[in-house]
Order: structure tokens, then C-alpha cells, then sequence
DNA sequence: CGGCTATTTGAATATATACTCTAATTTGAA
DNA sequence: TTCAAATTAGAGTATATATTCAAATAGCCG
């Protein structure tokens, strides 16, 4: 992949890819269905990638990079600034928190690579949540902020769930909820 | 199927496709998986089914009708015993809990009929919770109320989402928090 | 028991899938 | 312009899948 055409294909594909894991699922996600997407032969498909599940891979990294916008500045993120990151991510990314959300479950099954990449995510999300709480309520023992971080961030992956299912669901309004009653809970 | 034999296999493949479904997802359940876990040969599973779908829809029926485990005592339960049931669904019967959880993301995009049914189904038990939060909150508006049920819906489907990649998860610890502090931010 | 029907068997069919291979075409640096 | 390498084309392979079918077996009712 040394050429621009190469490179303009490759980003077809992944695109193709993308779409067809946040419309289909993963298992929908076929090789001749990219291709079509992607306007492309399998040959050219093969050429610039090893298989699909690479191809899938690269799209899973994607997504899961950016639920996470910011992971310099750790340490200084209120957990307002999470959630809204976060609804920005789910409503201006559509596809990509899509994929995101699928991967819970497809993934969590078949692929072991896919499964340990979403776990590892998942326990540091958490784990920003925690510490997000543990700096607002310093008070607050580790055991429950950690529980309470668990809490909301499973909660906030049900809200991206439902978002899947009927695209209308304001997404915003109910995580904001989330937040706001798990505040009011202390 | 008029004889006991073919009730009994019946019975073994619904058993053997419910839990591969709970354990592989919609698109892992395949013939060939069902009729060596039911010990059984395709001739036979085509035999009592029409279809794979068939089968995989009676399984369907049984997990959705499992939720709701008192249709008829409508108008009385309070939040909490609404809570309380599901986390009693989801913790006694593990395989149609993921069964259910499943058919959210699964059920989403391939298959209509399972996508309608699941849709109905969110739709009633929405309902559900914001009757017994407006019992609970005469004053408050249906709007609010109704905003408020969907959000603590969501948010129990996110809490079962987790369960299904890491059995270990406390479904009833993080329920009831949910609930508890939906109740605070009143 | 006899006979009709349900049930089971196990191979056969048709289709979809991931992936390969060789030959043509295109690219861009020298 | 030339030419080696990158890219594309598109038919071909191997495997998995859902489903069918004719024949063999087993279950019930009289």
C-alpha cells in the first residue's frame, strides 16, 4: 500500500466496514457485503488486508478510541465532563458508538481478541468514573465509589443500547438523568 | 407430534436452543449446534420445526413471556417489586435473561417479526414502570413520568448487558442503587 | 398381533461464505 | 518514457449452512 489508490481503497473499505458492523452487527458483516459497499473485489479486499476479522478489528480499535476523546488529561475530568463527552460521542458518532455497543454483546462471546479488548476498556472507563467520584466526594470509601462508577457506566451502555434500537431515543436526556439522580443519591 | 417420543425432542431442542442462544447469540445458533446439543439429527429437528427461525422464535415467545412473570396483577406493583422481579428473572433464569438481553441487538436489525415483538414488548414494560411511578408520584407529570421509567428501563437492560459478558456481576446490588437513586432525585 | 402413523435416520442439495490465484491494468519514480 | 511494483479484476476453491427426502424404525390403538 505504497500508492494513493491503494490508501483511498483502504479507506473505502473501512468505511464500508463501519457502516455495515453498526447497521448488520458483526456477524452481518460479510465479505462480499463490504465489497459491494465499499465498490471494490474481493481481490482488492485481499490485497490490502490479511482477512476480515483484521479489517473488523481496525474498526473495533477505532471505536473504542473514541468514546474516549481526551485520555491525556486524566485526572482533572469531572463526572459531568465524562457524560457529556460521552453523549457527544454517542449522538455526533452514530456509527462508531453503534459498533461500540455491539461489541458487548457479539463480542463478548465469539472473538476472545474483540472480548479482552472491550473488558480492558470497559474496567478503565470504569475506573475514570471512580476516580472522576472519589474527587468529588473525597469522603466517599474506594468500594463504593468503584460500585457507583459501575453502576452508572453499565447504565449509560443501556441508554446507548436502547439508541441502537429506535434512533430517536434522546440520549442526552436520559444520561443526563442518570447522572443527576445518581448525584442526588449520595 | 401426537406420540411422547416427539414431545421429549421437542423439548430437548428447545432446551439446547435456548441455551445457545444465551451462550452464542442469535447467529451462533445453528442447526448443526442445536441438534448435536440435543442430541438429535436434522431430519428429526425439521421434523417437529418448520424452521430454524421457528424454533428460535418459540424460545423468543418464552424469554419476552418470562420477564413478566405477573401479567395479570397490573396496576398494583410498586417500583420496587417491579425491580425486584426482574433481578429475581435475571439472576434465577440466567439463559433466558441473556436470551432476552440478546434479541435487543440481534433482534434490531436482521429479523422484523423479533425486532416488533421486542419493541412491543420495551413499550409495555415502560408503561409498567411509569404506572407504578405515577401511583407512587400522583403529582408528578406523565411526561416526567414517563421520561423517568424509560430512563430506569434503559438502565436495567445496560446492568443485564453487563451480567451477560461478566457473570460475576451483582445484577442485584446495581438494580436497587439504580432504583434508589432514581427515587432521590425526585 | 396388525397396521397406520409418527418419528428417526443419514445422505443429498443448494446456497453463502471466507479466501486464493493468475492475469491484466495502473502507478509513479528514475 | 520505461519498468518494476502496486493495485484491480474476476473466476475458482473449500467449507459451512439451512433444508429436503426416501427409506427404516418405533409407538400407539383397535
Amino acid at each position: 500500500m505504497r500508492y494513493k489508490a491503494g490508501l483511498e481503497t483502504r479507506g473505502r473499505i473501512l468505511e464500508a466496514t463501519r457502516r455495515l458492523i453498526a447497521t448488520e452487527g458483526l456477524d452481518g458483516t460479510t465479505i462480499k457485503s463490504i465489497c459491494d459497499q465499499a465498490g471494490v473485489l474481493p481481490g482488492s479486499f485481499y490485497n490490502l488486508f490479511d482477512s476480515k476479522e483484521q479489517a473488523i478489528l481496525t474498526v473495533v480499535r477505532e471505536a473504542i478510541d473514541a468514546i474516549d476523546p481526551d485520555p491525556d488529561h486524566k485526572g482533572t475530568d469531572s463526572l459531568s465532563d465524562l457524560v457529556e463527552a460521552y453523549i457527544r460521542f454517542v449522538t455526533e458518532q452514530g456509527d462508531l458508538a453503534r459498533v461500540y455497543i455491539r461489541l458487548a454483546l457479539s463480542g463478548g462471546t465469539n472473538n476472545s481478541e474483540i472480548k479482552g479488548r472491550t473488558m480492558r476498556h470497559h474496567q478503565a472507563r470504569v475506573a475514570r468514573f471512580a476516580a472522576a467520584m472519589s474527587r468529588a466526594h473525597p469522603e466517599m470509601p474506594d468500594l463504593e465509589t468503584e460500585r457507583r462508577a459501575e453502576t452508572l457506566v453499565s447504565a449509560l451502555n443501556g441508554i446507548t443500547l436502547h439508541r441502537v434500537m429506535d434512533p430517536t431515543f434522546d440520549v442526552a436526556v436520559h444520561a443526563r438523568a442518570l447522572l443527576s439522580d445518581a448525584l442526588a443519591g449520595v
